[in-house]
RNA sequence: GUGGGUGUAGCUCAAUCGGUUAGAGCGCUGGACUGUGGCUCCAGAGGUUGCGGGUUCAAUUCCCGUCACUCACCCCA
């Protein structure tokens, strides 16, 4: 009998969770800084919800939801992406009511039923925000910046920032009419993938990595050709804003974000160390999704970076932050009687805000000299049966090598120094 | 869902053409130092060689199956 974490999970061991403590401690002061406050919500939501917002074209909802019927009889399913549950409890709270502007982050697991590879689990990690009530382009300037900030934060580098309009409900359509006409008389020169694009999602097509594919889309015409005045304006105004920061950009005409729900401005943040998988953050505006999920006529725009995906980078960078936690104290008690008569200041540390350790192991004194040293501690309190007699305890700094006697009564305040 | 690669100690890896008791480094435990860490030296614990079958006098090694991990496609964080 043997488990195992199931296919695309795993476990987060100590060292690395306090990485990953870290990381949201930084998120959470970066949007703290812009503004936003948290929101949790569930772990799964109404299946419909994500059907009819991520779109049932798409491979998140056709092939990847975790769904399953619970024993009401409910279609459920673990959330894939952040942003509809979001918006949904954004509509049932009725948080345009408190505020006219709402200004939300999260963090919390998601979960999509993929084949693992590097950097792509079936449990994973988003760090999120969505504001929502503005249809403002400096407002898509400042989730931009906010995801931009997060990263300098955690001290990533070498990132790349790619920009895209893919068009409102209005100029969108006409648009997909124009590169299915293009590409009808080729049609049988596409991979067989792109033949299925083709009638599902056609903008797809447009960053097939198939060499003919890639060939046949050369002349193929470009969105900023059909999108139509606003929201030309729109995405100029989102460019200038970057540009007067100095925040370097590529606008990349064939980044198509994998939601249905996206309008208008889309980015993502690529990375270079990860392999297959280099996207590491992205986002976008979305101008119709609240009223489709039953809500008011509002707009909103949000991102999502990938923690997984975080740490992956900040290793290939060699920059992963070492979190050791150095401990102040190991008291060692040597014989029962040191032990019973030295509880009391075990705790007292504690309760004075000292990482104290302490051994269970019965092991010999060079033993527990040998783990304060291993847990970088700064000083061994020794109390054995001559320090005992003197009621003092024998403190040996750790990095000096040097080593004094304090009275019992004296020991917190000296090593609260 | 499709394809490739890899499964040996807690971790990283050896093991000649198929050959006898499967090794090393790191880590862990103990000792050298009867109450003092790091450095050094010595010793010890730790293995169903993923699992099942086949070939063979003999399988960690070759073959088949299976499971797991991994990388890639698709797609995305």
């Amino acid at each position: 009998m043997k488990y195992r974490a199931p296919k695309g999970t795993r476990d987060i061991l100590p060292a690395e969770a306090a990485v990953w403590s870290h990381i949201e401690a930084l998120f959470r002061h970066a949007a703290a800084r812009y503004g936003y406050g948290e929101i949790r919500t569930p772990a799964f939501e109404d299946v419909q919800l994500f059907i009819r917002s991520i779109g049932s074209d798409t491979d998140i909802v056709s092939k990847e939801m975790y769904d399953f019927v619970d024993k009401g009889g409910r279609r459920i399913s673990l959330k894939p992406e952040g942003t509809a549950p979001v918006v949904r409890a954004f509509i049932q709270n009725n948080l345009q009511a408190v505020n006219p502007l709402t200004k939300l982050f999260y963090i919390s697991p998601m979960f999509r039923y993929d084949r693992p590879q590097a950097g792509r689990y079936r449990q994973f990690h988003q760090l999120g925000v969505e504001a929502i009530g503005s249809d403002d382009p400096l407002l898509d300037m400042e989730v931009i910046m906010l995801a931009i900030s997060f990263l300098r934060a955690i001290g990533l580098k070498h990132t790349t920032l790619l920009l895209n309009s893919v068009a409102c409900g209005n100029c969108r359509p006409r648009y997909v009419e124009a590169l299915k006409d293009f590409l009808a008389k080729s049609h049988d020169d596409l991979c067989e993938d792109c033949r299925r694009r083709y009638t599902d999602n056609p903008l797809r097509l447009l960053d097939c990595k198939n060499p003919a594919c890639k060939a046949l889309l050369q002349k193929s015409p470009q969105i900023s050709a059909y999108i139509c005045g606003p929201c030309r304006e729109h995405f100029d105004k989102v460019r200038k804003g970057l540009d007067s920061l100095g925040i370097a950009y590529t606008v990349d005409p064939s980044m198509v974000r994998g939601l249905d729900y996206y309008t208008r401005t889309a980015f993502e943040i690529t990375h270079d160390g990860l392999g297959a998988q280099s996207s590491i953050a992205g986002g976008g505006r979305y101008d119709r999704l609240i009223k489709e999920c039953g809500g008011p006529d509002l707009t909103g725009m949000g991102f999502a970076a990938g923690l997984e995906r975080l740490l992956l980078a900040l290793e290939a960078e060699a920059t992963m932050p070492a979190r050791r936690i150095p401990c102040s104290a190991y008291l060692i008690a040597l014989g029962e009687r040191a032990r019973i008569n030295t509880l009391s200041y075990l705790y007292k540390l504690r309760d004075a805000g000292l990482h104290v350790e302490y051994d269970y192991l019965g092991r010999s004194l060079k033993a527990q000299m040998r783990a304060a040293d291993r847990l970088s501690c700064r000083f061994a309190v020794i109390i054995g049966d001559d320090e005992l007699e003197r009621g003092t305890a024998s403190i040996k700094d750790l990095a000096q090598g040097s080593q004094t006697e304090v009275q019992l009564t004296a020991l917190v305040d000296y090593l609260l120094q």
